[in-house]
DNA sequence: TAGATTGTTAATCGATTAACAATC
DNA sequence: TAGATTGTTAATCGATTAACAATC
């Protein structure tokens, strides 16, 4: 593992990119991928991608890049995504939906083992084959189950009051897919996915290319 | 509009963040919000506020803050969310249809005129009220509607092939949800939403506090 | 008025990029 | 071997934070 000081948000950010990339190569049934050509691929610095993999702790070879399968394991180990974790999902909605059946979650360890709505139609329902709870249920089951990582898809006006019933319960970990910033005791690991952050962004590219 | 050099895509990002929040004043009948109180509420610094704000030209007054109405005008107005941009969604699935759904993108100019996905069940049906086509009617509908942003929530196998059919047909701006990164002309603007990139973030934070 | 808050200029911090010796 | 690519150390770039005079 390299001593070196190392950038991190950005560069775990940018490592799934990678390992999708090193999967196709593995994939075509390449022994070595060098880090030249991820970063054409994505468009980025050779330099970059380097310093970016030295975090996983893998070790390229002069010439030949980085060894295809060692590295696919290196990211993987690096990331937790070689190891189940337990999730419960809260809020059935077309959004909780979309996450609880997006392979690459399932593939990278993610386990929804129940969800949660408030919706009496949905209720006893399965989505992609996870079961679909009453949301009074909520506490007791996350307890039952031991389950410490939640999704967190619900209206935000429910966000607030959902987040702090999931950390009382033993939530240690939630995704939140709202646009509320959560007030929670810190040891509670907050992953906030803010939608309007992306579409301001691309608005201002719009502007400044002059659409209307 | 001040001529500092000013950070720009964390700045941009964080801008709708600061919106919600002026939002709630403005509800509250607050004719002034301070950047410290906006700090305080997002778990920043208050420079880090007024530097941001600063970019879309307000001025503050000493002692009082920003003025609400005109802090809400200035951020819309420098993201462009206070005029109609028609947009058409490619993918009517789940994720798209939360999309289609979420209120705080119509509510900031974004208009879906139409939806298209390959599924025969869909074609003909409506999702929030906008009508879904076939996919064989893609170029033909952007042509007609003119319209220059489309928002790509397909399976990723299909993402390439279809971002040429957009961009080809007349689209300028794409938001991808796809973990595909897009070819294109560069004239083409594209912001991706990486899920992935979130639940690596989220994972590398949770084996730094040894979850399971 | 007194003092909280703004906006500006300067300092720091962190991430990206450059340079280059080592090497397969 | 020759040369493409690695990993390391140094330089640059950009974003955040600090300091502080101006001011309502």
């Amino acid at each position: 593992m390299s001593k070196n000081k190392v950038s991190f948000a950005p560069s775990v950010r940018r490592l799934p990119q990678y390992l999708h990339i090193i999967r196709s190569a593995q994939n075509t049934g390449d022994a070595y991928i060098s880090g030249t050509v991820i970063a054409q691929e994505l468009n980025l610095e050779p330099i970059q991608v380097r310093k970016d993999l030295a975090i996983t702790g893998i070790i390229g070879k002069p010439k030949k890049g980085y060894p295809v399968e060692a590295l696919v394991r290196a990211i993987e180990h690096y990331l937790g995504w070689d190891m189940v974790r337990n999730a419960i999902l809260v809020g059935a909605g077309n959004l909780g939906s979309a996450l609880i059946g997006y392979p690459d979650f399932e593939r990278h360890g993610l386990k929804f083992l129940a969800a949660f709505d408030t919706d009496p139609q949905k209720i006893g329902q399965r989505v992609h084959g996870v079961p679909i709870h009453g949301m009074d249920s909520l506490a007791r089951s996350i307890e039952e189950l031991g389950v410490k990582v939640a999704v967190l898809t619900v209206p935000s006006p429910m966000a607030q009051g959902t987040a702090e019933i999931l950390a009382t319960a033993g939530i240690k970990a939630i995704w939140n897919f709202t646009n509320i910033k959560l007030k929670l005791d810190p040891e509670v690991v907050v992953q906030r996915e803010d939608l309007s952050s992306g579409y301001a962004l691309l608005s201002v590219m719009m502007n400044n290319r002059q659409m209307g």
